[in-house]
DNA sequence: TGAGCTTATTTCGTGGACCGAAAAAAACAC
DNA sequence: GTGTTTTTTTCGGTCCACGAAATAAGCTCA
């Protein structure tokens, strides 16, 4: 809370860096006139920066866009000084992606899991060592990795670590950021995948996102990540922003998290295809992913005017429509974005 | 969003003064304990503090609690720094309060005056005119007013300084707070009550309501202010957060705001009352405030175990409850704090 | 080809803010 | 009345951003 002069370095030295990721590269007086700095300060900061390798100038051939005057010496982020190791954890499904610090993507990789049946702490040490052989192969020094971060659908506890509650696993509370922290020595968090969305979209456009905007995920669940006031809300235990498992009708149909009548249960995939189907509202969903096909064939069936098809999209729509407008009635955010399949 | 030595000072002085009227009375050393600053600076921004009149040096004679070495000089806000005036508006009362600069209440008046039925711009100049007299007659200068702020039961417009919809009015966008600016010279803003109400809430106990924490009223309505990582949340257009008028049943009893099964439809007073009475839940919301001793015999018809007056009680339990874990669902408050009547 | 022009970057001196240490102030203890 | 203790102020140092001036590096044009 207190301020001091250490505090002014720091909070300017962030002001040029992260102006400097979202242009991808500028001239030092191009930085001033952007951040508002004097370009004495630009000048000091970026030669510390530079010093630490985290910024490069640019080669002076790619600068040379004719104008009269002592040419711009652009300045980049150096991709090479840190990268982030992004992990995703869906059903059946394991994701690696390396990012360098420029923000661009090195290397990916995805493996084959089963989940639901998993043993935790196989699952949880084959993901590690999984993670680790990616790293090997990608070349990359493990010291230049700052941090790992892992999506999972369902609940992410982020204060212990593991994935609270999930509809890719039969198990509960798996603690999956120690063990990955020891294989890679590595700072590891783990949040929702609704919300690491939000993170994304925010980042990539703060001027539209930057108020109060909901990011809705329709697929084989239904997420959701918000922000709020230009943040991403996480909710003190990250287990905030569950749209998917809010209810719309007590009575309502069987979701997947064992209670009843959650946006879910009616507008997921497995939703639509129970309701569709003419089975019981009350029989127990699928714990295997829905194959694409049958998605793709109930939308035939709407498409081709079968009533109960249409029904299915109908009560999907209504859940939707009303769990939206309480969205509405607490945050009222400008912005509702809708992402998936 | 840039920072240097300025930013610097404001921060510090902005940290004393917060960190003096949360404490009432601290010494210079106090202080530089608490804030962290030391006591060279504690001394050179205190200094400008009293030069400006904003902090006094309290009479020497009340620090005498016996100890050995220099004793300490307690600085406290000075009440008559500044003043705020608060104006609430609910149905048929209008009430005015005058706060000092140290937090406490100087003057404090309530009138009485028709809503429902008011003509707009008659009604707002008389508010206008009274808010005058009141300032007058305490005998504040009014240079000293440093704020004036408006609280509605209903839909505050922020931005527009009016009253979007109240259930208290007939009309709709009453426009407020130009003709109060105009009569009073001050920086005028108009807010929603329950935001108001957490936002007290906030400034009485940040360590307590800091988190996330949700503050619900019950009575003559049904509202909900909401404290989002320890800052009252009040939505781009200062409509967010209408817990009362966020949808239970789609085809749930009217409101009084004319829609369907609204969480105030069931639990506000009337509501109560209606379902109670055996009255259609489609009959239409009386305008006027219900009478306090109606509820106080509605409370001793269930306490007498009567069916219908218990049945009415528990559809407003369930309307609120699955109310509260739509909220949960979406924003998990650390804390929810129930006030009214 | 070279002097002059134009624009980017660096250097230098200044002022503001905080801090630690030392000095001063204001009481109590004996 | 002298010593002790604790608070407050003063003083010199350091860090930071800034404006102005100096320097660098290319273009223009005779």
């Amino acid at each position: 809370m207190k301020a001091d002069s250490d505090l002014v370095r720091r909070q300017n030295r962030g002001l040029l860096l992260t102006t400097l990721r979202r242009s991808g590269s500028l001239a030092r007086i191009e930085l001033g006139r952007l951040t508002g700095l004097s370009p004495a300060t630009v000048t000091a900061i970026t030669a510390d920066l530079i010093g630490e390798g985290i910024v490069r100038e640019a080669d002076v051939a790619l600068a040379a866009v004719v104008r009269r005057g002592r040419p711009l010496v652009r300045l980049s982020l150096d991709p090479q000084a840190a990268h982030v190791l992004a992990v995703r954890i869906a059903v059946d499904e394991v994701e690696f992606a390396l990012a360098g610090y420029a923000g661009e993507f090195r290397f990916r990789r995805q493996i084959s899991l089963p989940t639901f049946t998993a043993v935790p702490h196989e699952f949880v040490n084959r993901v590690a060592a999984e993670a680790r052989a990616f790293l090997t192969d990608s070349g990359v020094p493990f010291e230049s990795v700052a941090h790992c971060g892992v999506a999972v659908q369902g609940l992410a506890d982020s204060a212990r670590g593991a994935i609270a509650w999930s509809p890719a696993f039969q198990a509960r509370a798996i603690e999956l950021l120690a063990p990955l922290h020891a294989a890679l020595g590595v700072p590891c968090s783990i949040s929702n995948d609704a919300n690491m969305t939000a993170e994304a979209m925010l980042a990539s456009d703060p001027g539209r996102y930057g108020g109060t905007a909901a990011f809705i995920f329709l697929g084989y669940g239904v997420g959701m990540g918000l922000v709020i006031d230009g943040r991403v809300f996480h909710g003190t235990s990250g287990a905030a922003s569950e749209f998917g498992h809010m209810n719309h009708r007590p009575e309502g149909p069987m979701c997947r998290c064992g209670r009843n009548g959650c946006v879910e249960a009616y507008a997921a995939d497995y939703g639509l295809l129970r309701s569709a189907s003419g089975s019981a509202p009350q029989d127990e969903p699928p714990h295997t992913a829905v194959p694409e096909a049958d998605m793709l064939a109930l939308e035939q069936r709407a498409l081709a005017g079968e009533p109960q098809a249409l029904a299915a999209f109908s009560l999907s729509g209504e859940a939707l429509g009303y769990g939206i407008a309480r969205v509405m009635a607490l945050v009222s955010p400008e912005r509702i974005v809708f992402t998936g399949p």
